[in-house]
DNA sequence: TTCATATAGTGGATTTTGTCAACTATTTCT
DNA sequence: AGAAATAGTTGACAAAATCCACTATATGAA
């Protein structure tokens, strides 16, 4: 098995381990009301205030009928509002409401929350060990992007 | 920003790029016919050679009567094979047929082949910092499981 | 200007995915 | 033996996601 071989079965490995000890594969957030899809979409608008639609749909490779719906959804939630562009008229800028960065803030604390069990044990070495292979890892396979 | 919450911090930060980076978001996996949820199972199955359909009813957290219809579909593309078991006569031992196990092979070939393409720019040293550098999360993240 | 083409978003129809509850056939527990 | 638990199946349904056609703008080229 040569080096790069055993790089790839590595990596494969660490995806095993991942996706079941962060729970990505579980459809529904945390067991909150919302999906995964939802969370990150609301996590997204958090992100990039005053974002249209369009930006969403190509960050998150969705269909625009489905966030469309989503976010027709969250409007009658009151969790986001809709507002024409002035410049680009067939764009819609979403915001979060008050409700809705409320909702979307015990959201990321839920994750911070999940977060902070899985490291409760570690020690200020550990953590410092954890912080810096991570930081390793995305620094090397993530060069390009 | 004490030690807990920047670490807290990183990780969020990981899971952010691995997500994207790895696309754990997209549900066909890598543009086959087969969905993730497909995929898992079948990669279940070629790992426990012989499971009954309820230990990756476990494993994987999903509806039985959800895996018993996938399982069914399976058998009707003669992917999978079921079988009675003699010593508990309620229990159906799952097996990949030929052309399953031909699939499953192909289907773990293109996820090489995306890691690949990842890590096709990396040194040989990068390659075991990257190695070390997840061997290392999973060793801290990863204790009591 | 005007016509073709592209883009942002919406809504209808449909498919795929996933859940819930009821049921059969066993097995286990007491 | 009888009650409770387990493995799996099925029907009915709900939620998630896709496809397509459509409107309303915007852009680019003749």
């Amino acid at each position: 098995m040569d080096k790069q071989e055993k790089t790839i079965h590595e990596i494969r490995k660490f995806n095993r381990f991942y996706t079941v000890s962060m729970g990505f594969l579980d459809s529904n957030y945390l067991d909150t009301q919302y999906s995964v899809v939802e969370t990150r979409i609301l996590f997204e608008i958090q992100k990039n205030e005053r974002c249209i639609q369009n930006d969403i749909v190509k960050e998150m490779h969705i269909d625009k009928s489905y966030l469309s719906r989503i976010i027709k959804g969250f409007c009658k939630n009151d969790l986001v509002r809709k507002e024409k562009s002035g410049e680009d008229k067939r764009a819609t800028f979403v915001t979060l409401t008050e409700k809705g960065a409320a909702e979307t803030e015990r959201l990321i604390e839920l994750t911070n929350q999940q977060i902070k069990e899985k490291i409760s044990g570690l020690s200020a070495e550990e953590c410092d060990r954890l912080c810096s292979a991570l930081d390793t890892v995305i620094s090397i396979l993530g060069r390009d992007e």
